[in-house]
DNA sequence: GCGTAGATCGTCT
DNA sequence: GACGATCTACGCT
């Protein structure tokens, strides 16, 4: 594996998206309002396809970025540089970028081209492997699945590697809170665009952010 | 359970 | 040159 190719997915998060007869969601949804994209996303699959296989996890943590009037945001006061360039893409793209010198965290761009919000996914759970902490927390969800700066920029809607699919048509209990590593961003930490599905085993964060109100 | 420190490097000023 | 949309290990309660 050379420094081009993309680290393989754990092979534990293998999944048949037809088997759990799994659809696609449509470009206008992600052009919608960020904060409920956030909150719909808890329960969906994000999948990635590696040598032919699926391999993907049921999202149960999410958070709203605002974009320009957000702080906590990296396209913050219409800040465009390269590494935030694909948050001003069309919605369903897929924003990734590295951070503390270790580890990558993914987003999905929300709203049409041209205005830099996204939702960052935090943490997953893949019920078959039974292994919670392995995608819990928005690094180790990347490192998971494979995913790296390789990955910013790519649509989840045309016919690729990475997709995005309904889950099943459960009823979740939504628990809401501020996000999360963002104390730097004045009010703005106190926003509650922290989503998660409050009875995953898998969701991030200390005790008392596992258990806010819907 | 809680708080703190250290790792480690791309990105931006 | 400073600083992270994090994680782990460690010490204390």
């Amino acid at each position: 594996m050379n420094k081009f190719s993309a680290p393989p997915p754990d092979t534990r998060l293998r999944f048949d998206p037809e088997g759990l007869a799994l659809h696609e969601f449509e470009r206008a949804f992600f052009r919608g309002d960020t904060t409920r994209i956030a909150r719909a996303l808890v329960g969906a699959w994000f999948a990635r396809r590696y040598e032919g296989e699926w391999y993907g996890a049921r999202l149960v943590e999410t958070e709203a970025y605002l974009g320009s009037r957000d702080a906590a945001a990296h396209s913050y006061r219409g800040r465009r540089t390269a590494r935030v360039e694909p948050m001003y893409m069309d919605g369903g793209h897929l924003y990734v970028y590295f951070v503390y010198g270790m580890h990558h965290c993914a987003n999905i761009v929300t709203r049409p081209a041209g205005t830099a919000e996204a939702v960052l996914l935090r943490a997953a759970e893949n019920p078959a492997a039974a292994h919670p902490r392995l995608l819990s927390g928005p690094g180790r969800f990347c490192a998971a699945l494979g995913l790296t700066r390789e990955f910013s920029g790519s649509d989840l809607l045309e016919e690729g590697d990475l997709r995005l699919f309904h889950g099943r048509a459960r009823r979740l209990r939504i628990g809401v809170t501020p996000r999360i590593g963002i104390d730097y961003s004045g009010e703005a930490k106190d926003w509650p665009l922290r989503f998660f599905d409050r009875d995953s085993p898998a969701v991030s964060g200390p005790a008392r952010l596992r258990r806010g109100l819907e």
